[in-house]
RNA sequence: GGUCCUGUGGCCGAGUGGUUAGGCUCAGCUCUGCAAAAGCUGCUACAGCGGUUCGAACCCGCUCGGGACCUCCA
């Protein structure tokens, strides 16, 4: 539009212009869910932030392959290369297959993308459809000398690849360091250096997902399926890698590696990382037992919400700060959010009844600018939405006649709502279902005439007497000039 | 311990070297039989201490908080 895109990028630590490999192609990347388990509130944020990159590229005009990725093997539990895999763990647990576990926790993983208005990536790969490839990176990085083998585990070579190239570039750590802070395994003495990580790992007897492979049974490292996934669908280099800040230092810096090692490119020109989901201003994750699971807070089964809250209002409630920074997550932030999305919703529903007048009081082409500026600066959503408030008081000014708006006016911002708030924040207002129950619209219809008749024969009594009973069942009653209506609580 | 990030009004949360973020709460008002809902108006903050500058919440230094990563994690 007016200013270009800019993107944050980690490689760089500086916001930079977007430009893309082979435009209007775009190649997008993100690490996907681990799925031995349900999906908490902090992995939605990231997936729902990398969501509205996806939908503004789009909405730029650009053709986005996005790939993010469904790890249903490899991932270890606790000491690094070692031990069962999360998948078999859970297995062993509930006695099922693993894949029953990946079943399970792949479709719940999507009905909550769903739920929250995600949608769904180009390629979905999975790691246990892609050993093939991951063995064949893993040969071709032995082949180029970077990694060996050992007792049947082979070891990418952390040392040998410190001194071609730059290790740390993601996170610009010293090496020195690196080493100084990294534990000494037990039972890790087949590798070579402190800090090289396994590309394939020999199972045990007991592991249920395991492999043939040219160096014995066993499965692929933790990093090495994003590389062989990624580079499968987008090709040596793409333009955007994604995912959550937690994967920057250690992940994200492998996966860099093994590229390069593989073959001297780097996966991707563009890394961007959310930021953590917070709870009381600590990182919300599995491991520290203060998950939210987004069922528990549509529902409202949750000892910390006094409430169920509609997943889009969740969205909002995310969008409402921006993806690099931490958000804290909260009942009464999420009840601000609630409210303050009805506001909006509420405005546009006004927009369609207002009559449009022959002249204008308002610049509805300036608040279009701030919203792209807004995106354009590294996909600022908080903007956007304060730019939606001032044309909420807009709207609400015109209703009152404060405020002028031409019929050109109204379509503009129809097509602002359109465009920025449907198709590029994915705040998709579903109409109300309480509309759609015949039967209950009749028997309200009943209601309030005999509460109409009432207040006209100014018998307060009864007419409060309704009310009050109604609303026990959660049925609220507003009253207006025009009369009354209801709404659902 | 190391590396990095961060500290904004009652709460959540943007942002920038000099002009109102925004939302929620709260107060007042309008409307109203009373409520509720809705709308309008008001509430001017940037951890502390120094420094740079004509001017800093924004740049620099120190101090004190908080967090992330260095283990699997979005």
């Amino acid at each position: 539009m007016n200013q270009p895109l800019h993107i944050y990028n980690t490689l760089t630590k500086t916001k930079e212009l977007f430009k893309p490999i082979n435009a209007p192609l775009v190649g997008m990347y993100v690490c996907g869910p681990t799925v031995y388990s349900d999906a908490h509130l902090g992995n939605c944020r990231t997936f729902t932030s990398f969501d509205i990159i996806y939908r503004y590229l789009l909405h730029l005009g650009y053709k986005v392959r996005y790939v993010r990725n469904i790890t249903d093997a490899g991932h270890l539990e606790g000491d690094r290369d070692m031990g069962d895999d999360k998948f078999t763990k859970k297995a062993k647990e509930f006695a099922l297959e693993p894949m029953e576990i990946v079943q399970k926790y792949t479709i719940g993983f999507r009905d909550i993308m769903r739920l929250i208005n995600n949608l769904p990536p180009s390629i979905e790969p999975t790691a246990t459809g892609h050993i093939l490839e991951q063995q064949d990176i893993t040969k071709q990085i032995i082949n180029n000398g970077l990694a060996y083998e050992a007792n049947g585990t082979v070891y990418f070579d952390v040392d040998k690849y410190a001194k071609l190239h730059n290790y740390t570039e993601l996170t610009n750590r010293k090496l020195e360091e690196l080493y100084e802070n990294t534990r000494d395994l037990e039972g890790q003495s087949e590798k070579k250096g402190r800090l090289d990580f396994a590309l394939w790992i020999k199972a045990k007897p007991e592991h249920l997902m395991k492999w043939n492979s040219p160096w014995g049974v066993g499965f692929p490292g933790w990093h090495i399926e994003c590389s062989a996934m990624s580079h499968k669908y987008l090709g040596y280099t793409f333009d955007i890698h994604g995912g959550g800040m937690d994967l920057q230092a250690t992940h994200h810096t492998n996966e860099i590696a093994q590229n390069m090692a593989f073959c001297g490119k780097k996966p991707a020109n563009y890394w961007i990382h959310t930021n953590m989901l917070t709870v009381n201003g600590q990182k919300m994750s599995k491991s520290l037992g203060n998950s939210f699971l987004p069922m528990e807070l549509f529902s409202g089964q949750h000892p910390l919400l006094s409430k169920g809250f509609n997943p889009i209002v969740v969205r909002f409630f995310m969008l409402q700060a921006h993806y690099r920074s931490t958000l804290d997550f909260s009942n009464d932030a999420l009840e601000a959010a609630e409210k303050g999305f009805k506001k909006l919703k509420d405005a546009f529903a006004t927009l369609n009844k207002l009559t449009a007048s022959n002249e204008s009081s308002v610049n509805i082409k300036h608040i279009k600018d701030g919203c792209y500026a807004a995106m354009n600066d590294d996909f600022n959503t908080p903007m956007v939405i304060a730019h939606f408030f001032t044309i909420v008081k807009i709207i609400n000014a015109a209703q009152i006649g404060n405020e002028k708006l031409t019929s050109t006016d109204i379509e503009q911002i129809k097509q602002l709502y359109k465009n920025f708030i449907i198709d590029i924040m994915g705040l998709q207002v579903h109409t109300d279902s309480m509309n759609n129950d015949q039967t209950l619209n009749q028997v309200m219809e009943l209601v309030l005439e005999l509460r109409q008749q009432a207040k006209l024969n100014k018998d307060y009594t009864t007419s409060d007497l309704i009310r009050d009973k109604i609303t026990n069942a959660h049925i609220q009653i507003n009253d207006s000039k025009d009369g009354s209506n209801w709404v659902l609580k």
